[in-house]
DNA sequence: ATGACCGAGTAACAAAGTCACAGACGCGGC
DNA sequence: GCCGCGTCTGTGACTTTGTTACTCGGTCAT
């Protein structure tokens, strides 16, 4: 039964004297989300930690005029950072977070979060070792958003998307919520990219034919 | 002497029973720097934890051609957050922090600031309580700059700099890396809300001089 | 088949960033 | 005084990015 083993998903938390373990198992609360849902919306008051067991979370900005901004993913064993920032300065949610994928995952009341974070070294290493990535990580998306080029930044984001192969499914409003930026402007940079031979674009989907060039545009030269 | 009564200057310290508030004397450093000290720069690596006794410090980014963007500031009493997140994390700065004013402060290394952390909920919940509230900051900032428009977030900095009063001294450039622009545009910017009375621009300084207006612009509006 | 929806293309314009200047002011040295 | 120098500001031409308002062509359910 998965509800009484989902601890062995964290390596971290494996670690965790058994008491502390059945805390968890008490209290955590399992949640199955289908693709597409709300996970929480900016101004909501957080709950619960959140813990992901299984599939992807987006947390993203969203503008008042609906462009999108991808900010980081929360991927399987991962905590959610912003619910930890939340959480502790007793804050309101200033981003939203949207299911990937199917998410399977754990909601840990605020006052077990509490308590875990108080008693066990061990919890408080994995809850703020994720957290500080975050931080780090979000200096480098306004690094990109304030300065860098956005045909440059497609070039990363298709890279990264392609994950070493060549077929990308995606669609122009993917990427151009991934970047915070509109299809249009993802359109025209496409059509450039295609003129020169850089991609293959169909509707919904793309082919890199030529990565070597896509790399020495974005900036990572071998 | 100061080196021995620093800690009176953070209230949430001097909760810290007496042997934790012994060992932040004999392991801190104090270190006075002078305006526009370059703290730590992008790329190195952390060893101390910061605190600022006085003074204020600048974080920022700086771009490959020069541009700058203010990402938060670190006031007297407060904690520098990026050195939080990469003490844990055992990551290099990302960013740098440059002090704006004469700087006093004390910096605590890093198994100092371990043991600390491990010891005390107080010393704990200082660190964490800061470290949370730039995060959420760094939200905000994000989505500024990658969805606001450049009049309106001219319009909230100078009502921010000018503290209710009517004259404000600053430059173009400076009000430029607040906004990770360029000089350029707030010239732009501020010729058009000089033309429309809202201020009156002298060299190095300005004088608002239609404080509703730029309230409605910049969004607040009240 | 037909209308709704979605992904993509396009054109015209506005806003923002870049580049290369020039002028203007302030201040210290002579 | 006057000169030279650095800093702050203004300007024009151009590029890049964002916005608005469309069109076109597929796909899918009714």
């Amino acid at each position: 039964m998965e509800s009484t083993d989902w601890i062995d998903q964290f390596s971290a938390l494996r670690e965790l004297p058994a008491d502390l373990q059945s805390k968890l198992q008490i209290n955590g609360r399992l949640v199955s989300l289908p693709t597409g849902s709300r996970i929480y919306a900016a101004g909501q008051t957080p709950g619960n930690f959140l813990l992901v067991l299984k599939g992807s979370v987006r947390v993203q900005q969203v503008s008042e005029s609906g462009r999108e901004i991808t900010l980081y993913r929360i991927a399987s064993g991962e905590s959610c950072a912003l619910t930890t920032a939340c959480l502790i300065g007793y804050d309101d949610y200033s981003a939203e977070a949207v299911a990937e994928t199917a998410v399977r995952c754990v909601a840990l009341p605020r006052q077990t979060f509490d308590d875990l974070i108080s008693q066990s070294p061990i919890f408080r290493k994995f809850v703020f070792a994720s957290f500080s990535a975050r931080f780090t990580d979000l200096f480098r998306v306004i690094d990109q958003v304030a300065f860098a080029r956005m045909d440059v930044r497609l070039a990363q984001k298709l890279l990264e998307l392609s994950e070493g192969k060549d077929a990308v499914v995606t669609t122009q409003q993917q990427l151009a919520s991934e970047l915070g930026t509109a299809r249009e402007v993802v359109g025209r940079l496409m059509s450039e990219f295609q003129r020169r031979g850089w991609v293959s674009a169909g509707r919904g989907s793309l082919i890199i034919t030529d990565r070597a060039h896509l790399e020495a545009l974005s900036g990572k030269n071998g």
